[in-house]
DNA sequence: GACATTTCGGACAATCAGGTCCGTATTTTT
DNA sequence: AAAAATACGGACCTGATTGTCCGAAATGTC
């Protein structure tokens, strides 16, 4: 569904949310011993959404990741995942047409539609900061 | 989504039925044309179906391959997904986190269910003499 | 039996994703 | 000013995925 990358930036990001609430900023070791992901890639990753805007990243002693609970509300979890994957998996065809379309569908367009129009929905309709709440609460993990 | 190898095999897989209400069966320079797939690559993903029960592979002179309507309606989506990419597109966890479950969730567990039970739905109830119907009124397409 | 047609299967090549390493730039602390 | 902490960015490695090529095996036709 989603590259390794994304799911590491996906973590990532809503770790950094859940900072951010304390207004604490997050070094890429800490973040990366967290989400149980390795170092140098999460860096990689970091960097994109931080040059897509979805992130402040700060140089030197205490810097790190930081995302503002104001911030982390705006931020839906498509941008992240646009960012790191692009949209086409929830917007492309299933069976990988490049001109599939509602007027010269693939066999399969209607039966996915439904799928991709909820992933859609969900990833639009979700933000940072509600899945962070979930992490606070204990009731949700990011690591086994 | 889906790896490209499985997109191939679905392309070929409704083509073949949409022949078996035929009684034709189809050779695999066909089928590459057809769906707009490379001949060679599309050779390995049909060999991996065959060898998976799914469809039939016939040696020589006419030969080829076929699935007859009666196979096609018992064949879902969910079997030539999972026979080419596995069962983690629907039903593993949408983070990556090998231990996700209810009693321990990701963030985005809840959120993703949803996602993911509709597309095992439709994937488990889609078979592929369903989706050659479409095909054969010429109202879905396999190529540009 | 010879030949043509077709799938099968192994070897290989190219590209991409995942991941590491290390030096550089920037900033804070002393 | 020097040192330490941190992100940045390029080079590189590795393995998986995608894709090609070609000989071998099977099967139908003459």
């Amino acid at each position: 569904m989603f590259s390794r990358a994304c799911q590491y930036a996906i973590r990532a990001a809503v770790l950094i949310a859940l900072e951010g609430r304390n207004k604490r900023r997050m070094s890429l070791v800490e973040i990366a011993e967290r989400t149980g992901s390795p170092r140098a890639f999460t860096a990689k990753v970091l960097q994109q959404l931080a040059r897509a805007g979805i992130l402040e990243s700060t140089k030197g002693p205490n810097g790190g990741f930081d995302l503002p609970p104001a911030k982390a509300k705006k931020v839906k979890l498509s941008m992240v995942v646009k960012a790191i994957d692009g949209d086409q998996v929830y917007r492309g065809c299933g069976m990988g047409l490049p001109y599939c379309n509602p007027k010269k569908p693939c066999p399969l367009h209607d039966h996915f539609q439904e799928v991709r129009d909820e992933l859609r929905d969900m990833l639009e309709g979700t933000d940072l900061h509600t899945l962070s709440l979930g992490l606070e609460k204990g009731k949700a993990f990011l690591k086994r």
